[in-house]
DNA sequence: CACCAGGCAAGTA
DNA sequence: TACTTGCATGGT
């Protein structure tokens, strides 16, 4: 499986190339992003993104004093956005009271523990944390989302019920561990499935076409 | 008009 | 453990 997961790679990489994934400037905007997108469409985040970006508030200390009813206005855009203000809230509050306000240090906390410390946080589950590990702090996690579980269920790679713990233990059982190749795969099944937007399961033509 | 989009937590049986 | 429901905007 491990061979046959990196030729589907090396094919997807050939037709989309390097996608140069999170989108975001910086760690607090993957993280932000990360949140804002829970079952929302990434176009109704970018607006909120702009909105914090354009107003000055895209920063840890900012984001801790603003007041929720002013968060939530900026974040509008991305829907649930009381709820994803409470979320929001959440997680910079362990990084302004527990990290010093510091990205970085949460990023060299040393501890393998970083993740049960952000399935912790009340609004941050296991896709959420996993995308803030990979693209925010750059740890070797695969990320399962809507795509991904597309992308299996599409070619047959996986035929189990649905189980992220499982699945995410399907690419990091076959595949070597490594921050690059795992921010860029999981972003590389993004475009595919974008590329095939109109089915729920898309299969890909290029690696049906190679014979994968 | 209905349906979907890069989830999550709380409630129920 | 395995469903069900609320959360909400913007695009198709």
């Amino acid at each position: 499986m491990r061979q046959r997961l990196l030729k589907i790679f090396d094919i997807l990489l050939e037709t989309f190339g390097e996608r140069h994934w999170w989108p975001g400037e910086t760690a607090l905007e993957v993280i932000v992003g990360a949140v804002l997108t829970q079952n929302t469409s990434w176009k109704n985040v970018e607006k909120a993104i702009a909105s914090l970006k354009s107003s000055g508030l895209m920063d840890v200390d900012r984001l801790y004093e603003v007041e929720d009813a002013i968060l939530a206005q900026h974040i509008r855009s991305s829907g649930y956005y009381n709820l994803k203000t409470a979320r929001l809230k959440n997680i910079i509050n362990v990084i302004h009271d527990e990290y010093g306000s510091s990205i970085e240090q949460l990023r060299n906390n040393g501890t393998n523990k970083l993740r049960e410390k952000l399935l912790g946080i009340k609004g941050i589950g296991e896709e959420t944390a996993d995308s803030i590990l990979l693209y925010a702090l750059e740890k070797p996690v695969f990320v399962i989302d809507a795509y991904t579980k597309r992308f299996l269920a599409g070619h047959g790679l996986y035929d189990c019920p649905y189980r992220y713990a499982d699945m995410q233990a399907f690419f990091m059982d076959s595949l070597p561990s490594d921050t690059y190749l795992f921010n860029e795969y999981h972003a590389l099944i993004v475009a595919l499935c974008q590329s095939h937007c109109l089915k729920k399961a898309p299969r890909c033509t290029v690696c049906a076409l190679k014979n994968q």
